[in-house]
DNA sequence: GCCGTTTTCGGCCCGACTGTTTTCAGTCG
């Protein structure tokens, strides 16, 4: 898809224009562009044709004429013109932390560094130390910044244990009274990029309290620290905010640390519509006299005439419209899962028994579970043949007599690079529920994937695809499919999508099932390995719950007779 | 550059920390 050109060449436009100093408002403009057309899952181009870009907010005359020549010619001419002045590889001097449009202009004209190996030779030359306001110091935070300049995400389930280790230590101060984490960790996003604590103290505290957090055994460096705020560094590369307030401001803090920061952006602009002022502190009249709201987000949200917005809706995605007209949605629960549908055993690459499994699933509360061992020919997971599934059929006739639990005898096959199915069609009719999945050949072009796809989708005993995208946070990209037709075919041959609830895939990802569950037949599959994967469960619901999904957009939401109907 | 239930022009979220700026610009979230 357009889609990454486009964002990529908008980004590089608006770093430029900080770096020569263009008006703030005009780099905001394009950078909320870019935060409008991150939510799009559209392919862009298809809007460009249709006319209909400037519907997206935030994108008006010239940004979607910029659009549109990226679009015809996979290059921006305004993009083109701003290089002569400045060449685009000063932008990633702004990816050292500490350094915006302003140093790294500066660096540019004064020294004409242009990369960061270009900055590592002017320190090492003592070049830099001769530029004004370039203290030792400074030269010595740039140089750790360039040491930690590879921050990515990290997958959301990765970091939790230490997110909530950390959360514990700084309890254990007895210098807080509460700290909560906020910010994507509480939007519960796929991936992470840095952690923010909000926490509650006392005044006399909170010098002491910073400081023990500055001094916690996992801290590695400190990239700012005050009475009120501190970043520090943790062993992993993470940075880690600290937010202390009072008591009387918990739910205004709590607020602006969960973010994301369109969502508190939105707020504070219609706070000040209604002549009020939003701040991190409270929700005050004009002119700060008086305090209206702020001990929780409730009578926050409530102080500018709405519900409370549950965090994982917090995106600026209609949520705001949406709660001032109370007509949020129902968000799906755990509790609302009734069954997993892509589970392993050890009959192919699975650790635990078919009987673990199945009683773990019965112990999970759940009415169904569907056993979905490997079939096939790829040997890395160590597939049934023939033999070996008549064998586990035996078994599981036998086991479903000692338990309450139904279960679905089903298989994972692979979609081969033709878009084939290599599993002969008499064993596959005896199956209850089928998931098809690619486990080679991802570096397909788009269209060529699309169609395997859609040719799988012609087998008449296909019931599912599983884990869509095929991206893994620690592994690789997701391999780019056209949604709009694979889940057009879908729904005509009554094959379901997968959310893929693995911590490292968490496949599809938000954004489509945002656009698709109105579209397409959607679960959640746990590929349960172990019968402790059971709870991967939980990060699958995020993913629907960011998406907006009511129990009723999950198929594993229906009970077994109801879902047993929607089976092809 | 975008946008409009006071505005098609004049605004644009708000505040903390850093550095050397003796009153504020740059950066970040």
């Amino acid at each position: 898809m357009m889609n990454e050109l486009v964002i990529l060449k908008l980004k590089q436009i608006a770093d430029i224009l900080e770096i020569i100093g263009e008006s703030v408002y005009k780099i905001r403009a394009y950078r909320k562009a870019v935060e409008a057309l991150n939510l799009v899952t559209e392919d862009i181009s298809v809007l460009v044709e249709e006319g209909k870009l400037k519907d997206i907010p935030g994108i008006g005359d010239a940004i979607s004429t910029k659009i549109d020549v990226i679009v015809k010619t996979g290059d921006s001419y305004y993009l083109q013109k701003l290089t002569q002045e400045v060449p685009l590889e000063v932008t990633s001097l702004m990816r050292v932390e500490g350094i915006g449009g302003k140093t790294a202009g500066r660096l540019y004209q004064e020294l004409g560094i242009k990369s960061i190996a270009g900055l590592e030779e002017a320190i090492e030359t003592g070049a830099l130390s001769k530029l004004s306001s370039f203290t030792e110091g400074k030269i010595e935070k740039i140089q750790r910044a360039i040491k930690f300049l590879k921050r990515g995400r990290t997958a959301l389930p990765k970091i939790e244990k230490i997110a909530y280790g950390l959360r514990e230590k700084l309890m254990q101060s007895k210098l807080l009274t509460k700290v909560d984490i906020g910010g994507s960790f509480r939007r519960r996003k796929s991936t992470v990029r840095d952690l923010d604590f909000h926490a509650i103290g006392k005044p006399e505290n909170f010098e002491k309290a910073m400081k023990y957090f500055t001094e916690m055994e996992e801290v590695i460096d400190v990239i700012a620290t005050g009475k009120l705020k501190t970043t520090v560094k943790l062993f992993n590369n993470m940075n880690v905010d600290l937010r202390i307030l009072e008591e009387e401001s918990d739910g205004a803090g709590l607020l602006y640390s969960t973010g994301a920061r369109s969502h508190t952006i939105k707020l504070r602009t219609l706070a000040e519509k209604k002549e009020l002022l939003l701040n991190e502190y409270g929700l005050y009249n004009k002119d700060k006299s008086k305090l209206l709201a702020s001990e929780t987000e409730e009578d926050v949200y409530a102080g500018l005439g709405m519900c409370f917005i549950p965090p994982e809706l917090r995106e600026d995605r209609g949520e705001i419209e949406a709660a001032m007209k109370n007509a949020l949605p129902a968000l799906i629960t755990m509790e609302d899962i009734k069954g997993d549908l892509h589970t392993h055993t050890n009959y192919s690459d699975g650790k635990a028994t078919l009987e673990e499994m199945i009683k773990g699933a019965e112990q999970k509360g759940w009415e169904y579970v569907a056993i979905t061992d490997h079939y096939g020919k790829n040997k890395i997971y160590n597939p049934l043949d023939e033999e070996k599934l008549q064998k586990q059929k035996k078994e599981l006739g036998k086991l479903v007599e000692e338990v309450e639990i139904n279960v679905l005898h089903g298989l994972e096959i692979d979609i081969i690079k033709t878009g084939e199915i290599e599993v002969s069609k008499e064993i596959l009719k005896e199956m209850d529920f089928v998931i098809a999945s690619i486990h080679s050949h991802f570096d397909l072009p788009e269209e060529e994937m699309t169609q395997r796809i859609l040719t799988a989708l012609d087998n008449e005993y296909v019931n599912a695809i599983g884990h869509p995208t095929g991206r893994m946070f620690s592994k690789r990209a997701d391999y780019g499919l056209n949604f709009s037709k694979i889940a057009k075919k879908c729904t005509q041959t009554n094959t379901w999508l997968e959310i893929n609830a693995q911590p490292d895939r968490q496949d599809i990802d938000d954004h489509l099932v945002f656009d698709l569950k109105e579209k397409a037949l959607i679960y959640i599959g746990t590929d349960a390995h172990y019968v402790k994967d059971y709870n991967f469960m939980q990060w699958g619901i995020n993913v629907a719950r960011r998406s907006w999904c009511e129990k009723k957009h999950i198929l594993n939401c229906l009970s077994f007779k109801e879902l047993q109907k929607m089976i092809k």
